[in-house]
RNA sequence: GGGCGAUUAGCUCAGUUGGCUAGAGCGCUUCCCUUACAAGGAAGAAGUCACAGGUUCGAGUCCUGUAUCGCCCACCA
């Protein structure tokens, strides 16, 4: 009996899965050791993109953990001592906020309760972090449940959490650096502000929304009372705050305007005119802008990101009139002289909206709203609490990236034929210059436009949970610390009236009660998710260390970063640009962008959060090799899933998915490989004699390894897929296992030639189907353990996940062996066709000749054996006493098919003579056209012309042979 | 507003320097429970490759324009 009874007829995947992840574990088959490399052998890294633990993993992480799963198994089995880094990322406004929405809704005190405790002096901020702990737990074990269901060969003893003690010592290390640099820096500039959280948010958290609004145009008498201008503004309430009115230069009224002033309404407030080119000159015909435009531009710096900048350029006093929550304000920046002389006082503590009524009432009032216009126009609104964000005027820390040395850096660091600015500087100090890579090539636009029009990072956020910022200040400028800098313990900046210590080690006690007895207070922010993130690719390796620490300098930079295309500026571009900064090297080479899944309804998978099917789902129903094979070979473009109704997943019910494609092809190479195991009898390795069938196989096996090896090198996942799935499938199942059926049990050779393919394929479709893989390899081992023919090599081992990549000779590749099975294949398929045309029974055999008896049909006869296999047709040299009943035209032979007994219906075959008659015809027309265009056979590759007069002739050879059969009938 | 991508069979999608009669899976029709697999096998029907021009002997593929859909970025004038 051979171990082939061990195997269901039908592929489980759970208990398989089961098995394996078992054998696996024991075996510690995922753990990398730096010093594993072998001698002159190369390392491969993969870095996790960390999931964030707000929530379970959708399928968008499912396909791009499994793309990464397939590099790691792959160059893990080509020999690399390859690390793939697992953990998860705590993604600071999103996980405060959705515990925070969980406590809210389960009506238990929420984050608001914990503000008051902590105002109170009772530590409500360690009792919310304890909170959002409790859920990263949870979160975190679900999602390191999912990927090592998803069978992901993650080096688990190396987990990381961006807020663990290694990563949070790696950001305070980094932060002290940028710091110390004069990298970081505190800076009072417009940030994205929630006036409902009263948090700043990060560009990313702000989405747009299309707000129907108006266009006002308000009336601004100029200062000697000689008339006005008129400003166009869709938020009058912020001119409150203007501090100039600006102009295009080329704007012909600019000229007599300058030096003049503007005296504000309401305000009362003397503002200049100035001229920039920034205005869009007003034109009826122009771009909607244009037409909207007035000529004349309100500038408030305080209240808008552009006004903003035209600040800067004219160094125009920035106002502020908004308090925090929105209202209207004299107390945050409208100096009070200022606010003295206006006529202000009624619109104080109104809210933003109400005042804009009030002030557009107010200038109607006194004659000087010129006009309204309706106009839509896209918002900005806080993710969160929906709320419109406020440009707002706040102080934060900053992350110089418009520095050369980090923006610069990153755009020097691409590879030269994807960087348009071609940085070709020779500091041989920078040995990364043009290193990185994308795949496709085409998102390097995308890094290289972000990096050419940067501008500083907002790194502070008003929320607990995250890396609380390790800076210390006071009012003054105290000079005792100097010693304490000089030993490299804090970096001091001073910015305005304040003094900033940056504290390199949280845990130095003796510094902290210091700074505290001086009366320092810390910075009750935290840093930026991004911040964290940035780092992840050394701080889970131990940077800092740099001595002695092995794992860092063996895998970073690391390969290849895979993701979905939307984190490209933010993770990556920070990725890159801290770790050139910190170690002088890229965090990787190859960047991997990969299409994103959508579920059916429209839903993108790889962006919002809880959004989709949980995959253990998937994996249940279908299992986890299933799940992989499908989305592998979905990677091209956004593709919509057709996922399951989600209640029949759980009940168990079977559904039409895109699933079931994988399921049936695990399924399908579950039974080939029974079928192969059963009939492995023999050990005897004495002789190889190889039928035509042997040969053509291995020269599919040797063709579908070269082509795996070319999609993967070249991250061409769904080609990978694909290739494989039609190799095994249509090649190896249809024609080479059922070629061998009736030989196979008695010929040693053939048999070590089945085995050699099966332990082949199995090894090449190991990274996409891990489970199924392994174990009918397990299988394999038992019942045949010594394989391989000449050419292969397949050495043996224990575990399939650790075992060698296959190397075949190219030269088995044999375009004569090919091209003669193709003919077997073609004409089979003309056999079957008559037969099923004509309802011939399965079981009756029936005779074919091939006409002329030349070349050609000697090698039909010579194969003869293999239509009896396949079509169950016997060629026959005498047909006499049977019916003719069928002919193909094949090249240049003529097929014809006799019966020996049956009748025919001669008008039906001869409606089909003539239809095929017609269609010979049109394509000899067409053929004729063709070789008749002299361009075509003067400037066509000499092969194709051939080629075309070879069809010409057989064609036309058709055609008679239909004549005549018409005439025979008739 | 700027940029990028897509448009191929009823559905979901392949189609790599331009070159055999444009492919696959699902679905559909017909036949087959043949000793690996009915989650299977054999055969078949089904396409104006979005539209309009252009380059070329030859265009699904390259160029220009149009339409529709999607994504990213910017934008409170």
């Amino acid at each position: 009996m051979t171990a082939t009874t061990d195997l269901e007829k039908t592929y489980d995947p759970s208990k398989v899965e089961d098995e394996m992840a078992a054998l696996w574990g024991a075996a510690g088959a995922f753990h990398a050791e730096p010093a594993d490399s072998k001698p002159g052998g190369k390392p491969y890294c993969i870095v996790i993109p960390p999931p964030n633990v707000t929530a379970g993993l959708h399928l968008g992480h499912a396909l791009n953990n499994t793309l990464q799963d397939i590099l790691t198994r792959y160059h893990r089995m080509l020999g690399e001592n390859t690390l793939w880094m697992p953990g998860t990322d705590h993604a600071g406004i999103a996980t405060q906020t959705v515990v925070d929405k969980r406590l809210q809704a389960e009506h238990k005190p929420a984050i608001q309760h914990y503000k008051n405790l902590e105002s109170e002096g009772k530590g409500g901020r360690d009792l919310f972090i304890k909170k959002i702990q409790s859920w990263k737990d949870e979160y975190e074990a679900q999602i390191t449940n999912q990927l090592k269901a998803m069978g992901c060969s993650c080096d688990w003893s190396r987990q990381r959490f961006t807020m663990d003690d290694i990563c949070a010592r790696a950001v305070r290390e980094a932060f002290f650096r940028l710091f110390k640099d004069g990298l970081i820096y505190r800076g009072k500039r417009l940030v994205n502000w929630d006036p409902a959280t009263q948090t700043a948010l990060a560009d990313d958290e702000v989405e747009m929304r299309d707000i129907d609004g108006f266009f006002w145009y308000l009336r601004y008498p100029l200062a000697d009372g000689s008339g006005h201008v008129t400003v166009a503004t869709t938020r009058p309430e912020t001119m409150l705050g203007d501090t100039a009115v600006a102009v295009n230069p080329k704007d012909p009224r600019a000229a007599e305007l300058r030096g003049k002033k503007v005296r504000l309404p309401i305000v009362n407030r003397i503002i200049p005119i100035v001229e920039d080119d920034y205005v869009v000159l007003p034109d009826p015909q122009g771009d909607e802008k244009s037409r909207y435009s007035s000529g004349f531009l309100k500038v408030t710096p305080a209240h808008d990101p552009n006004d903003y900048d035209i600040g800067q350029r004219f160094n125009l006093p920035m106002i502020n009139v908004m308090a925090p929550d929105g209202t209207i304000s004299d107390q945050y920046g409208w100096p009070l002289e200022d606010f003295a002389q206006s006529d202000a006082g009624f619109v104080l503590g109104l809210d933003r909206y109400e005042a804009r009524e009030a002030i557009v009432d107010w200038f109607r009032k006194n004659g000087l709203l010129e006009d309204v216009k309706p106009y839509r126009h896209a918002v900005g609104h806080s993710y969160r609490s929906h709320a419109t964000i406020e440009p707002y005027l706040s102080d934060q820390w900053y992350v110089k990236v418009t520095d050369d040395r980090l923006s610069g850096a990153a755009l020097r660091a691409m590879s030269g034929d994807q960087s348009s600015s071609a940085a070709t500087g020779h500091d041989s100090n920078e040995n990364w210059q043009g290193q990185l890579r994308f795949t496709p090539a085409r998102y390097a636009n995308t890094f290289r436009g972000w990096h050419e029009n940067i501008r500083d990072w907002c790194i502070s956020r008003q929320l607990w949970w995250g890396h609380r910022i390790p800076v210390w200040s006071i009012e003054g400028k105290p000079s005792k610390l100097d010693p304490l800098a000089r030993e490299g313990r804090i970096a001091i900046q001073q910015f305005g009236k304040f003094c900033y210590v940056c504290v390199r080690d949280e845990s130095d006690k003796d510094l902290v009660q210091l700074l505290d007895r001086l009366g320092f207070v810390r910075d009750p922010d935290v840093l930026d998710t991004w911040f964290s993130s940035g780092l992840w690719p050394i701080s889970t390796m131990g940077w800092p260390d740099e001595e002695g620490n092995d794992v860092l300098q063996t895998w970073n930079p690391s390969n290849v970063l895979c993701t979905a295309r939307e984190i490209i500026t933010l993770w990556v571009s920070r990725m890159v640009m801290f770790n050139l900064y910190l170690r002088n090297c890229l965090p990787f080479t190859d960047v991997f962008i990969h299409a994103m899944i959508q579920d059916g309804q429209g839903r993108k998978m790889s962006k919002s959060l809880g959004n989709g099917v949980d995959p253990l789902d998937i994996i249940h129903s279908h299992g986890a090799d299933a799940m992989r094979f499908t989305l592998t070979s979905m990677t091209t473009q956004t593709q919509d899933v057709r996922l399951p109704v989600k209640e029949n997943l759980q009940s168990g019910r079977n559904t039409s998915s895109k699933f079931d494609i994988g399921r049936n092809f695990a399924n399908k190479l579950w039974n080939a490989a029974r079928f192969a195991m059963g009939n492995l009898t023999s050990d005897d390795t004495s002789q190889e004699n190889y039928e035509l069938a042997d040969r053509w196989i291995l020269s599919r096996l040797a063709t579908i390894l070269r082509d795996t090896n070319e999609a993967l090198a070249r991250y061409e996942f769904s080609q990978y897929a694909q290739g494989l799935y039609d190799f095994f499938w249509r090649d190896f199942c249809d024609w080479y296992i059922e070629a061998v059926k009736p030989t196979v049990r008695d010929n040693p050779s053939q048999q070590r030639v089945l085995a050699t393919c099966l332990d082949v394929a199995l090894r090449l479709m190991h990274p996409e189907m891990p489970f199924v893989t392994e174990k009918l390899w397990q299988q394999l081992n038992e019942v045949a353990p010594r394989r391989g023919v000449g050419g292969v090599s397949i050495p043996a081992g224990e575990l399939l996940v650790r075992a060698a990549w296959p190397k075949v000779d190219y030269s088995l590749i044999n375009k004569q062996v090919e091209s003669d099975f193709v003919t077997i294949q073609t004409w089979s398929a003309a056999i079957r066709e008559i037969r099923q045309s004509h309802q011939i029974p399965p079981r009756e055999t029936i005779q074919f000749i091939s006409e002329p008896d030349d070349d050609k049909t000697g090698k039909i006869k010579q194969h003869a054996r293999y239509f009896e296999i396949f079509a169950n047709a016997a060629f026959s040299n005498d047909a006499s006493g049977a019916t003719r009943i069928g002919t193909a035209q094949i090249e240049t032979q003529t097929l014809v098919v006799f019966r020996q007994v049956g009748d025919v219906d001669h008008e039906a075959e001869h409606d089909r003579l003539t239809k095929r008659l017609d269609e010979a015809r049109k394509s000899i027309a067409t053929l004729r056209g063709r070789l008749n265009n002299k361009g075509y056979t003067e400037k066509a590759p000499a092969h194709l012309v051939q080629q075309t007069r070879d069809q010409l002739a057989s064609t036309e050879k058709e055609a008679d042979a239909l004549q005549s059969q018409i005439a025979a009938i008739e």
